[in-house]
DNA sequence: TTAAATAATGAATTGTTATTCATTTATAGT
DNA sequence: ACTATAAATGAATAACAATTCATTATTTAA
């Protein structure tokens, strides 16, 4: 019957999901280098072998990881865009879903903030995180300036890279301190800095 | 005669150095891991053994590397930010040394841009780069704050990340371009962002 | 000039861990 | 129940690279 067929799909996804899990979790903890496979499957609760026939080798673990987990955030990101009506809301919007998803997903934090090394190596293959980001922010500082929200004399350009840099110092920051605190509720005060600067009056 | 001693004081102390420039070119070309003790001693012009003469181990050297380049950057970071009369000139050289500290030594920037992950894990004996960086911040913030130059609700401990953070935005994307532009022109315009924002008039 | 003493060498050793694969276990269909 | 197919196992292998150390070369000082 059909139902075999999907109970063993089922199944192999679940194995499949099982152990990018772990591997996220271990990653995490020592970073890709110090992970080794036998902590992966030990907390999968699998053998070391069967990571092989799921995975071509411990880096395609990585890689599927970020592949995934960048997936599912940008579309989180787009919908979160979408819901603003003007560039300054977008950009509240998109502050405000990058440090919920983030703070709700720390292994995944702290993979996309710590293994910049080792992700830059791969990021041929990989699905670029900061290309897509800046990409969002252009367009919605280009928005800005057209309806005048935003300053005609920006250099979009640094802008982007400006606002991007800013809110990963914030997630580094957080990460440093284990997670301790409220991450989201710097959103709001992040986007008042980008906005205002600190100038006094 | 004391000359015999100096000059092996020198020998040595030009071989330390060597060692160091060379695992300082390996490291940020391979990263640390992918870095291996024979590259470093042949770009060095040393048999492997001899690092051990000089070093602990591979993880002693990077140590060493980055303790040596955080003194000499701090160093310069203090003397900039004395030649500011108030906090915004303060935070004007500030940012203007770190870009040029870091454009004219590439591999040191690409070291403590990425290496992140394994500069974390030894963090606690290093010299901590961000921490020095982010008290300089404070203390500019907090004048500014007195002069009136500086709005006063800031909330210093997020204002600081985010001055910190979008340098490293900056300087990341310069790395990634491989240095092929000047990063020491980005001080201003990001002095200008921090101070005023992006809002329209 | 020569004998300590010091520095440098690099092949051999050691330790580590990713990956393989012969074997075992589970599943599906008849 | 039985066979064929698929999945999982984990001990054995392979690969790699850090570290050591017996040996060689260089320097020092009398």
């Amino acid at each position: 019957m059909l139902k075999h067929k999907s109970d063993l799909q089922k199944n192999k996804s679940e194995k499949y999901n099982k152990i990018l899990n772990s591997a996220g979790a271990v990653f995490a903890e020592f970073g890709f280098h110090k992970a080794t496979i036998s902590q992966i499957a030990s907390k999968a609760g699998v053998a070391d072998g069967t990571l092989y026939l799921y995975f071509k080798n411990k880096e395609d673990i990585l890689y599927q990881f970020v592949n995934f987990k960048t997936d599912a955030f940008f579309n989180k990101m787009h919908s979160a865009v979408k819901k603003g009506n003007n560039a300054e809301e977008k950009l509240r919007y998109l502050i405000r879903c990058h440090l919920t998803e983030f703070q709700n997903d720390k292994n995944m934090a702290i993979i996309f903030q710590s293994e910049v090394r080792y992700l830059r190596d791969i990021e041929s293959q990989i699905k670029d995180i900061s290309k897509m980001y800046l990409d969002l922010l252009s367009d919605i500082i280009e928005q800005g300036q057209i309806e005048g929200s935003m300053r005609q004399d920006l250099f979009v350009g640094l802008v982007k890279r400006f606002i991007l840099g800013a809110v990963e110092g914030v997630i580094n920051t957080w990460v440093s301190a284990d997670g301790r605190y409220d991450l989201v509720s710097m959103a709001d005060p992040l986007v008042e800095l980008y906005l205002a600067g600190v100038k006094g009056k």
